[in-house]
DNA sequence: TTGAAAGCGCTACCAC
DNA sequence: GTGGTAGCGCTTTCAA
């Protein structure tokens, strides 16, 4: 009795057999109406708690998955975290926060994590998987994962994304239409497939405008706030500055209003600018970040639950999971000055 | 042979007892050279991992930590995390998020992970212990528990936090400074000692200059946007509306100055804002943010620090752990107008 | 409907 | 140093 009550414990009180225990807590089994409620009866006086570790050793599942992300420190994550979570609560499961700060090393602990029953599947949101798993003899395709926001290559794998070039496209011929004719476009890391796309879908609205694409006005970022700011002022000392800027992301749209401002460029009189992400705080700056809105929340859940299918062993389909995405015309966007 | 190899298997394939197996792995037993490097090799050759359910059932551990927020779409707990974090990998632990979403039930479920072995231990983020404890017979300060950031008044639980009075009270003190003589306060939930310390912070500071708190200008919040725009709004309509608002936090801030720019008020030309927290992207906003900054990181870092200390049975000081903060001084705080 | 008992994979005790 | 082995607490056959 000293320490936390097991299994045997209320058995011996109940004069039943830990069996008839186990089956009466974890409702699977057949059990009488009487012994049951007098089973979680007594579970509960005395506040009993099922040891995870047995339990898990026993089922061979953790009843957890993981979730891994590039870097823990970006908002953006939060709320795809929050709709992971949701998802992972409502199916009784615990989620685990991956942060791989695009360390190979890293990436591969959480492989390893899957292995050793830490987790029972894994959402990646990196856009890669690691090294040295084929080596290993590791078949991808036979782990448990689901891929969102990112894309892998050739993988194979579940994913659940939005249509990056699209939702740029969309964007950019946002700018056309307000009159904007030098358009530039700050991408994000481009041997990054999402990198890539975005700045593709740039290129096609350009393209359907008929506009030209200077190779100065293609900036290759790293979605950090100091490479926009960085990469805004080589355009600023262009001797044909742009005046619209599309960003692969909201943070580098943040530091290229910053450089502009501190240029004493006004947004969007002088400059429009247009972020991708609509992160945290974007409605909030001053004024208003137009940007593309990804439903992240609905990301999470739909990658949880795409992930609790795969963990079932259910078929999953091959092709991916689009989720749409939402243009929010807000303040940093206006129409060309009559110099562009 | 099928499936993941076991410490059996590599002990049979060695001939060796799968205890000297697990003592090379572990690194703990003594285990003479050339034996040690043939397991060592045939563990990676056959690609071992160990089974943590089963380690986690023999040793009573989990090692794994859980780390329990109020909100986990707030990006201020994002940079607490990676303190946290990184020194939870460092003991070898990893670390779990909860999300209280200030729902009780779920605080008390965080709790009871505590005790079915999915933690061994916890940091509390919250400002209040779930009810029922106590009548659940558990008493609290055995409980391998840690509070950070926050205070739970009289648990006697190690604490790791700042000087919430203090550095409040400066932040009003520098806006004296600045000779501004109206200045306003939006506070957090009142319930909650943080907000009450940092309203009393306030007040104490309006004291130390000599000046009016006239009752309408605090205005009673919750730390959420919306709430800094509402009672921005409030105190604007006040027939002497404040030259300057101390905000309770960063988001409200952030609310606060949208409202001051949506009445054509200039920040800070016509009203003077500071926040508290210096949250992601406080130094991007224009103006740039003026607000209290505190060591989100260290307080991660030192918080679990103390919570191993605790795990490992330690006696740990009664005194709370403070740490420094830094009144940041940016944009958003200027001279008082002439008709102030 | 219930009980007996095996065993998940590992560690740690006790021998030698 | 190394091996044998008990057992962590639970679930799940197999029998009754």
């Amino acid at each position: 009795m000293n320490g936390r009550p097991r299994i045997k414990d209320i058995a011996q009180r109940l004069g039943v057999s830990p069996a008839t225990v186990s089956r009466a807590l974890t409702g699977t089994g057949l059990v009488a109406e009487p012994t049951l409620s007098r089973i979680r009866e007594a579970a509960r006086a005395m506040n009993y708690r099922p040891n995870v570790s047995a339990r898990n050793l026993r089922t061979r599942r953790s009843m957890s998955v993981l979730m891994v992300v590039r870097d823990i420190g970006n908002p953006f994550y939060l709320e795809v975290m929050k709709g992971v979570e949701q998802a992972a609560r409502e199916a009784g499961y615990s989620v685990l926060m991956g942060n791989t700060e695009s360390n190979p090393e890293r990436e591969t602990e959480y492989f390893d994590m899957l292995r050793d029953g830490h987790a029972d599947g894994m959402i990646l949101m990196t856009g890669k998987l690691p090294a040295g798993l084929d080596a290993a003899g590791i078949a991808i395709s036979d782990l448990p994962l689901v891929v969102a926001l990112e894309t892998i290559e050739g993988s194979g794998l579940p994913h659940v994304r939005i249509d990056n070039l699209a939702a740029a496209r969309e964007a950019v011929r946002h700018l056309v239409g307000l009159g904007h004719r030098r358009i530039a476009h700050l991408t994000g890391p481009l041997p990054e497939i999402m990198s890539r796309l975005r700045r593709d879908g740039w290129r096609a609205a350009m393209h359907d405008a008929g506009l030209a694409v200077p190779e100065a006005y293609e900036q290759r970022g790293d979605y950090l706030l100091r490479s926009g700011q960085a990469l805004c002022a080589i355009l600023c000392d262009l001797p044909e500055p742009p005046t619209a800027i599309f960003c692969a992301n909201d943070e580098m749209a943040f530091g290229a209003i910053h450089e502009l401002r501190r240029r004493g460029l006004d947004v969007p009189g002088d400059v429009s600018v247009v972020g991708f992400d609509d992160i945290y705080l974007s409605e909030v700056i001053f004024p208003p970040l137009t940007t593309v809105s990804q439903p992240r929340a609905e990301i999470g859940r739909a990658a949880m639950s795409l992930l609790l299918q795969v963990i079932g062993g259910d078929e999953v389909a091959a092709e991916p999971i689009v989720l749409p995405t939402m243009l929010k015309i807000r303040g940093t966007t206006g129409p060309a000055g009559t110099s562009g």
